[in-house]
DNA sequence: TAAGGCCTGCTC
DNA sequence: GAGCAGGCCTTA
């Protein structure tokens, strides 16, 4: 399940690999991947065109084109990018340059492209709405309080929501609340300044490790060589149900919450009200 | 703000 | 064969 961490190692793969090359030919395998627009005309106007440069924003990959366009990319749940495998029937999109062959390929088809005009204005929904990146200058404590105050949800649901912060899933949620000590049932706009700037930090340190492990790699996600990462082996909570926390040697429970199954230690993140 | 839907492979 | 996994979106 690709989150900031695993789409950031890709991205920076993909800009080793495509950055300045020119698209041959796109080839759209499965159109229903296509969002708002004609999929054969999507492969026709872009071939030809060069890429320009590789970015992410939260959990998308944004390509911009030259002839100006822009190419969007979420890989959903499952969703990787692989460089020149063979098509086992589970590719949905290949892009094909001089050097490279590159595979949009997703198992449970929950992932999405989208073709924008370079106007800053024409992005997927989802990505307009997005809030700040983690590691974003401006985003500080009090910015992060204010943000968390607005809303009456647990805190669980809004940092799965992408609009308060941008690039979290289930997994870098758990990791970040047990870090933080901080119940995930816990409504956001009950946190204290202190404890908001104490999340913050612990999402940044736990996103840091995360990038430097190149990712969690359960079952789908590999970098465009077919690389994993090795978060898997950090984790404190997330997958780790029954075993003992790390901190107080308490039991891991699961739990729903935000109709997501949730990983915590009933110790360390008591709740509060 | 919460719940349901999409999607498919895996586990029980 | 049912239920679960979790990205995001739509609907209530």
């Amino acid at each position: 399940m690709p989150e900031l961490p695993e789409v950031e190692t890709i991205c920076q793969r993909l800009q080793d690999l495509l950055e300045g090359e020119v698209i041959r030919e796109i080839r759209v395998l499965d159109p229903t991947c296509i969002q708002g627009g004609d999929a054969s005309h999507v492969a026709r106007s872009l071939a030809g065109s060069r890429v320009e440069k590789i970015g992410r924003r939260g959990k998308y990959l944004i390509f911009d084109l030259e002839p100006p366009a822009r190419l969007i990319v979420h890989l959903g749940m499952t969703g990787s990018i692989i460089k020149d495998s063979a098509d086992t029937g589970r590719h949905r999109l290949t892009i094909c340059t001089e050097s490279a062959t590159l595979a949009f390929h997703d198992v449970r088809r929950l992932g999405r492209v989208w073709i924008c005009s370079s106007s800053p204005d024409d992005l997927p929904p989802g990505l307009r709405r997005l809030g700040p990146e983690p590691f974003d200058r401006c985003l500080d404590a009090s910015r992060f309080h204010r943000r968390l105050n607005r809303t009456r949800s647990s805190l669980k649901a809004v940092l799965l929501g992408q609009r308060v912060i941008a690039g979290l899933g289930n997994i870098y949620v758990d990791e970040a609340l047990w870090e933080s000590g901080l119940h995930p049932s816990r409504r956001a706009s009950s946190l204290t300044e202190e404890e908001s700037a104490g999340l913050l930090e612990a999402i940044r340190r736990v996103l840091v490790r995360a990038l430097e492990a190149g990712g969690t790699t359960f079952s789908d996600y590999r970098t465009p060589d077919n690389t994993s990462g090795s978060f898997q082996r950090q984790l404190k909570v997330y997958g780790r149900k029954g075993q003992s926390c790390n901190r107080c040697r308490h039991t891991i429970e699961r739990m729903v919450v935000a109709g997501r199954g949730t990983h915590y230690c009933p110790y360390c993140q008591r709740e509060q009200t």
